[in-house]
DNA sequence: GCGGGAAATGGTAGCGCTACCAAATTGGCG
DNA sequence: CGCCAATTTGGTAGCGCTACCATTTCCCGC
């Protein structure tokens, strides 16, 4: 049973076994492989029952080099363990298993540097598309990925000058939408609670603040934000500085529902009446703010669904019909609970 | 400015490109990138700055297609959303950036079958190594591992035969700990929530049901479990099932913090008070848990720290000097909360 | 002064695959 | 019936890099 086998490889299966076996030339396994209606059915069956027999699959490597292209796509996002980015990165996954692509996952520690970095290194596998997270890339970092030659599609935010494709929605917009709903549910000393004030975070900011001066309730005093990653622990932290420097405060809105979370739990804590005392809006709506006693208020955001739309807008640029609409926004939604039913 | 370009590729520098301009053969360029001490520290310059200057970036493709061998990581979990899973993954992650290697992270969505597929896959990319969650492999995908011809860890679980190494914890000792836990606390009716029931969870529902066993107070009917995807609101759903199947539950082990905090919200709504009425110990200990209120009793495991350890265990394998110690146990740690502080 | 070995460098021949073009075969139509 | 175009198949020549071996250079010791 000792095959003959190559010098240097493992002694895997090649295209040229499988030809072989076949009695067929390479190219035509390689084209049945790829592009079976060119190959005659009858080919095509001895063929598929030599890679079968043998166990043959082919080599990305070898592939990519061949081909110049390699059939992977690039994600880029700032972090892994965020829940909403692994949503997005779920639904790029998810649109992606039943594909020949690859993934290739970057984290870059909402770093700009690390992105350059990491698409530098992206960049020298030739990928079949870019995905990466926000829309204010490094002037270095814009140019590489313009210098990609392959889709690029930007996601969670949407913006006015996408370096090719665009999924998100407008994050001030949000901010906004839950700071008006505080007022109109009456609440009038509403602070902002913001972690890692990503740009994402800052948009958000801007969307209270518009609301809050639109309403004549901005006082900088109830803005309480940390460049720190975000966690329910700090949530809770920074709500009692922000209620130590604020007394008066009667509702918040958080950055996020992590934060959110901490301070629903530090009113159990302290017997802050919720929503009666203190209004609580989060952001992204995960799972668990539907189930919390009392409920959390908060932007349901749609991650996983972002996921999938740049997975299917970078397959279509890829397939050649680019879709006319470059920039989609999946909008967001505001979810009404009794943390703010006053 | 029209550089004289190959027919194929898209007109990036190469190895060759680099060559010409430090005045030195294509090879030397080659090692000078590998293993610079191989190379005279004068030419090692003067490739130095060929390469800055032209921007080379070496081709992955090329490389792995002429040295047999990929610089990639394969990293198999069943999820991408379920913390405990991203903690893993964000710890090989932030071991392997500063290395040359990438990382191929597949989802199998707690599928043998997807798992086999997968490896199938990765195994056509020649990885340096493999890293894959849990130690029930199925038969083929078992072989697959065992011929991959890399280092191969097993994480998050550690058992009696390993593929090759091993980093993680005995969840059935884990389960044990809690449930000894509350019984020692003073519970007597105490019953197991468990959700999507993997290998994992089902071993610590075995450490369970041998805790309660050895205190004579096992019953059937306090089981209570799933095979859906875990979550908060799921928690909450389930345990009031358990509470109508057995109203007189005085305490519940869940399987994973989602479906502790689900518990202790739906007390919350409910009025029944913890940890006096009901005990609730969760596993993971999510940062969360501290914060919530009241706090809740969990098994804290070492997701982050299994994931460098397998990284470290695997690049020393790679380097030659395997850790004469395959199978790491990180074990866990009971933090003892408000939530059983009866 | 010379042989021998270590250190540094280079040439050649692929790795496994696909782009490009050529050749062979078939079919349609005037 | 013959010509042209479409369809199907194959050969050749790389893609960019490194393994392997050859060559050159230099230094040491006797």
């Amino acid at each position: 049973m000792t095959k003959p086998r190559s010098r240097r490889g493992g002694g895997r299966p090649t295209i040229a076994d499988v030809a072989r076996k076949a009695g067929v030339g390479a190219i035509t396994v390689s084209r049945a492989l790829r592009e079976p209606e060119r190959v005659s059915e009858e080919l095509r069956r001895q063929i598929q029952a030599a890679v079968d027999e043998l166990g043959y699959v082919p080599d990305p490597n070898a592939r990519a080099l061949a081909s110049a292209r390699a059939e992977v796509f690039g994600v880029l996002v700032p972090s892994l363990t965020n829940n909403v980015f692994a949503e997005v990165v779920r639904g790029i996954y998810d649109s992606l298993s039943a594909s020949p692509f690859r993934i290739q996952l970057g984290n870059t520690h909402y770093s700009g540097l690390e992105e350059e970095r990491l698409l530098q290194v992206f960049g020298s596998q030739r990928p079949a598309a870019l995905i990466v997270a926000g829309i204010d890339q490094t002037p270095a970092s814009r140019k590489l990925l313009e210098s990609a030659g392959c889709p690029v599609v930007q996601v969670m935010e949407t913006g006015p000058d996408p370096v090719d494709m665009m999924v998100g929605f407008s994050h001030l917009d949000g901010g906004r939408a839950a700071s008006e709903h505080l007022i109109e549910a009456g609440y009038r000393r509403i602070g902002f609670i913001g972690a890692r004030m990503d740009p994402r975070s800052q948009r958000r900011l801007a969307g209270y603040r518009a609301a809050m001066e639109a309403a004549g309730l901005f006082d900088p005093r109830l803005v309480t934000t940390t460049p720190v990653l975000s966690s329910v622990s700090l949530g809770r932290e920074m709500f009692r500085d922000a209620l130590a420097k604020v007394p008066t405060l009667d509702g918040v809105f958080c950055n996020n529902d992590d934060i959110a979370l901490g301070v629903l739990f530090e009113c159990h804590r302290a017997s802050i009446a919720v929503p009666k005392t203190i209004g609580i809006v989060g952001f992204n709506d995960l799972d668990m703010m539907q189930v919390a006693f009392p409920s959390v208020t908060s932007i349901r955001t749609h991650r996983y669904e972002i996921g999938r739309r740049a997975v299917a807008m970078a397959l279509a640029a890829i397939a050649g019909n680019r879709p006319e609409q470059r920039i989609v926004d999946l909008g967001f939604e505001l979810k009404r609970r009794e943390s703010t039913a006053r």
